[in-house]
DNA sequence: AAAAAAG
């Protein structure tokens, strides 16, 4: 295997690799940072979760070098704000030996700092593209100098609803320029308008095209959700022997928040990130499940593309994506650098035909119709989960000594978990999507980092009932999605 | 059609 040290890659750029940890080099690193570093335009492609964010990070950081003249040289464009954020510690972690100062620009937060950065001379910016449009547009930013730019999930800023705001970035930029498009998934198409915007580029594929689209370190299981209370398997999911991090994908953002809401009371460490909550609300609780301070993260597919969290175990497709592009990327916030991990999706009965073109875009083979849950022996070995049991599931307390209530008495389930009022209904709530902030019986008591994970739950003992009415929204499985819009 | 991205 090459190190990064054997790339030509300046030895303080090397060092600040090796001080994380990092000394081996992905393939696609291997491939695309002795092209990137004198300057060819590449079109990098790879699968999740192996390494592209430094296959252009190290030549951008590089080619810049020590000029300390202030004023932005680099761009690097992505798709969603806490994408920005995650490019930009990475770019920060690159340029920790020199004085380089990155910035990150996205919207939902306040203007003031992001102003004053620029204003002091940032050199690389790393973004979105509403406010990098609304700064340059203000002159408080310009990219007339920025001679790197990037686009990261490429096929993405360059899809419909980004390509004219990529447009307008682009006549900003400096004409004469280095340009780099990485993405795990690269459409023919895709990459033929993407020449458009660079100069004899160079399309590299890290993977053995026979190889197929999808990661060998994901296991993919597929259950047919008709007549199946979602809520109740997924409960049963997240007790699975050796879970360590989930991330559970909803198709809107209303069912992200009921979900998280759902898990929440019972009893799971559950935040969500999605387009209806506070930017704040959505940094925290990445933030949060980043740090392991809460182990199970709802999103839409705002945290499809690129997040990179440590130990995710599991993805859950809570409703199967519309493409196999997005089932792609979901899946692969688990399995990477070089992990294993479970893609679980749940198909409803009017998305088989999603299956479908999924099963045939990525080459699955699997039989169709996908398994039913309730006949498949699969789901309880692949997923090493708690069977058998019946009702309504809830976390197992951290505590071992907790006694199995099977009838429908919870009087001491109130007692040692406050009750908490469902703040839905009115206005939409968007409240901070973290759902609670405080869940004391298993937060507290327990230890609150479940980090480490599973020896937590030990118990695959039955699972104990709590009463609550049930149907106030909180409908049971294929019906979740809520009705048609 | 949904979600994302400016406010």
């Amino acid at each position: 295997m090459t190190t990064f040290a054997e790339l030509g890659i300046d030895q303080d750029i090397v060092d600040s690799l090796a001080e994380k940890g990092i000394v081996d080099a992905f393939p696609i690193q291997e491939q695309t940072i002795p092209l990137g570093l004198p300057g060819q335009d590449i079109i990098g492609q790879a699968k999740t979760g192996t390494g592209k964010t430094f296959g252009f990070g190290i030549p951008v950081v590089q080619r810049l070098g020590l000029d300390p003249a202030p004023g932005v040289k680099a761009l690097i464009v992505v798709p969603t704000r806490e994408l920005a954020v995650q490019v930009y510690e990475d770019m920060d972690m690159l340029t920790r030996g020199r004085s380089t100062s990155v910035v990150a620009i996205y919207g939902g937060k306040a203007y003031e700092g992001q102003i004053d950065q620029l204003k002091a001379g940032a050199q690389i910016v790393v973004g979105t593209p509403g406010r990098l449009i609304d700064l340059a547009g203000q002159r408080l930013l310009d990219l007339s100098n920025a001679t790197e730019v990037v686009l990261d999930e490429a096929d993405k800023m360059l899809d419909l609803g980004f390509l004219p705001d990529i447009e307008k970035i682009f006549q900003k930029v400096a004409p004469v320029r280095h340009t780099m498009l990485y993405s795990a998934t690269m459409p023919g198409p895709i990459v033929a308008l993407a020449r458009r915007f660079m100069s004899n580029p160079i399309h590299i594929r890290a993977s053995d095209p026979d190889e197929g689209l999808t990661q060998a370190n994901i296991k993919h299981l597929v259950y047919r959700a008709h007549s199946l209370d979602k809520d109740e398997v997924i409960a049963r999911i997240l007790q699975a022997e050796g879970r360590g991090k989930t991330v559970i994908f909803t198709r809107t953002k209303r069912a992200a928040q009921r979900l998280v809401d759902e898990l929440s009371d019972r009893g799971f460490n559950a935040g969500a990130v999605h387009g209806d909550m506070s930017q704040e609300a959505r940094e925290r609780s990445m933030a949060g499940f980043k740090a392991g301070k809460r182990d199970v993260l709802i999103a839409t597919d705002v945290a499809a593309r690129g997040i990179d969290v440590d130990d995710v175990t599991h993805v859950i497709n809570h409703t199967i994506p519309d493409d196999e592009k997005t089932y792609l990327h979901r899946a692969g916030r688990t399995g990477r650098a070089g992990k294993t991990g479970i893609a679980v999706t749940f198909v409803d009965w009017e998305d088989l035909h999603k299956w479908a073109l999924i099963n045939r875009a990525l080459d699955f083979g699997q039989p169709e119709p996908v398994e039913t849950y309730s006949s498949s022996p699969h789901l309880f070995e692949d997923l090493d989960i708690p069977a058998g049991t019946k009702g309504r599931l809830r976390k197992m307390p951290a505590t071992a000594a907790v006694p199995t209530v099977s009838g429908e008495a919870g009087g001491e389930a109130g007692a040692s978990r406050p009750r908490r009022r469902r703040t839905r209904g009115s206005g939409g709530g968007s409240t901070d999507g973290a759902a609670t902030e405080n869940r004391s019986a298993s937060g507290e008591g327990a230890g609150t980092h479940d980090g480490g994970g599973s020896e937590h739950h030990d118990g695959k003992s039955a699972p104990r009932r709590r009463r609550r009415r049930r149907g106030s929204g909180s409908g049971a499985g294929a019906g979740s999605a809520p009705a048609a819009g």
